[in-house]
DNA sequence: CTGAAAGCGCTTACAG
DNA sequence: CTGAAAGCGCTTACAG
């Protein structure tokens, strides 16, 4: 074993010490491009291991202008549906190179913009959007100084169905199913301080959804902070008055237990008294009894392909953009005919 | 609205030329330290607005040794325990002016291993370890390099109680109460391909604390990518057979829902016929009928803390470590008297 | 209070 | 195939 330098650092300078060649040598080693012979590159590695050399990425960062870092920026790392999505950044990432670099906005405008501008300074190379921004200008600013930015909305656009949103085909199969069912006026629930429009959008397209079904729609808002009788009650009033909703479609995943447990609370019986579905799919909503219908999409997927498109326009290789799979409508114990 | 300069690129010196100071003055004016005049801080201030002038990261890493990120290791991203914990580190690193660099190690070495050196290669200023890393001496060498490492398991020695692990009061607790409701054999239930020692660690835990108790307990393994029915089965046979298991304590949050799942399939009643316990909690876990009894421990508080005391750390200020709160034992309505 | 200059650890033309 | 040198964008003594 050879002793280490009293230091401790080591760089660049002291493994060509070490292997006694120059500086750019072991740059060329290390980076794997430029011609070296083989005895040169040999002599380069066993100094590099010897000394557990690891090139300084700021160092290489600033003179190469590549920081191969990439951030995701998510609205609220408190909501579950943003953890596959990540997960997918980070498989694709990590695979392809590029470290991932955190933010979470907390639903909050003034944290969002910190964390973009912490961002900025590091220069990521590019940055993914895990849902809708609160300050979209801003975004577009970090785009005209040239960061590459793909965001999980945006839309896809169907020429031939006229479909512009990968959540459409789940929603209308979803409203498709209740119709069948003899559903005639259901409730979207969501929570009072939804984020962005990302609820309202939802909302839309199951109205439109809807109209030619002959279904009403109406919207109900809830407060997640609020205890389960009183979440209970507002939702009893909904199913258990004069013209009564038949089904509960639920914003999110992240809303579903609190509205679950109140439905309980109320002893509502699902899907007897109303059916119930919400957007947003676990392992729980499976093990639940009963089993609770879902409009899911595979955020795992959606996020590595938008990952990949990234790192192709920062390597200048534009994938083919892969087709995302839409959303599809899950139909499980929670949903059952209108009560007549 | 003053022109953009043609190349767009806006560095210190741009700046120092909008304002007509030197670069040092302006680098005195954005890091905020050093002596400057109001009207000069005022006109460096205007310019630096103007042309949206954002310090680089990587050139002031290079020159300050500081990278001003700290890295977190999880073990495995799809375990929804870790994301509490995330959020933790996240809130306190944003609030403190660190980036957060989140790696994961996907329950795989070999990506922990490149994880790793892509942490150390971006000269992180702090690591969060959330959980037992799969090579303790990769972490070692780390620490020795100068890297600050602080982990979630690190123990907690309390003298006065003898205890050294967070996650022993909970565990008693639970145990205790078993041992009233008249539970003597109980079976612990975790994957097969458990990460690390987490899962024996609460499996010697459950033992220490049933010994005195009088309870007898073993250990199950499932496969959690097998069918419902199958897991089912292999519960049944724990719950059913001559000398039975007359409560199921789940290794973890994650696994919990493929195990209700299975036992419902299996038609066996919580709690009537076993009891059921899982590690962790959650929405869901309060929703599910019966709610489920939990052991859980408050992740995103003791992030913080750890975060705040590997900051404090970093700056040479070390916090006065706060009391993490330990884990506690929630008993909800899965946990009943022992069937006699 | 301000500026000129050195240097952090790399990569990349440019010579040889 | 290899080396010497310039320079990426900052910060920090050092003078003034």
């Amino acid at each position: 074993m050879a002793k280490r330098s009293p230091s401790g650092k080591v760089d660049i300078r002291r493994v060509a010490e070490e292997a006694s060649v120059s500086i750019a040598t072991v740059s060329r080693v290390v980076s794997g491009r430029g011609p070296v012979t083989d005895t040169t590159r040999a002599r380069v590695e066993r100094a590099v291991k010897r000394l557990g050399y690891r090139p300084s990425a700021s160092a290489r960062s600033l003179r190469t202008s590549r920081s191969m870092i990439i951030g995701i920026l998510l609205p609220d790392l408190a909501n579950p549906v943003f953890v596959p999505f990540l997960r997918g950044v980070q498989r694709v990432a990590q695979a392809e190179g590029y470290s991932v670099l955190v933010v979470d906005a907390q639903r909050r405008a003034d944290v969002e913009r910190l964390a973009l501008d912490r961002l900025a300074e590091q220069r990521v190379d590019g940055l993914v959007l895990a849902g809708a921004a609160r300050d979209p200008s801003r975004i577009e600013e970090l785009r005209k100084v040239g960061m590459q930015i793909v965001a999980r909305s945006d839309r896809i656009v169907d020429p031939e169905h006229g479909v512009d949103d990968l959540e459409a085909p789940g929603t209308l199969a979803m409203c498709t199913s209740l119709a069948e069912l003899g559903h005639r006026r259901i409730a979207f629930v969501s929570r009072g301080d939804m984020l962005g429009d990302a609820g309202d959008r939802r909302l839309e397209l199951i109205a439109l959804s809807c109209r030619s079904l002959g279904i009403n729609v109406e919207q109900v808002t809830v407060d997640p902070g609020a205890n389960a009788g009183d979440v209970g009650r507002e939702i009893s009033a909904v199913v258990r008055r004069h013209s009564p909703v038949s089904a509960l479609v639920c914003s999110t995943h992240g809303l579903a237990p609190t509205l679950l447990g109140a439905i309980g609370a109320a002893q509502i019986v699902v899907p007897r008294e109303c059916s119930f579905v919400t957007y947003g799919d676990s392992e729980w909503a499976v093990a639940y009894r009963p089993a609770i219908s879902v409009i899911t999409m595979d955020l795992f997927a959606i996020a590595s392909a938008l990952t990949r498109r990234l790192i192709g326009a920062l390597r200048g290789v534009p994938e083919i953009d892969v087709a995302h799979e839409p959303a599809r409508f899950v139909i499980r114990d929670s949903v059952g005919a209108a009560p007549s």
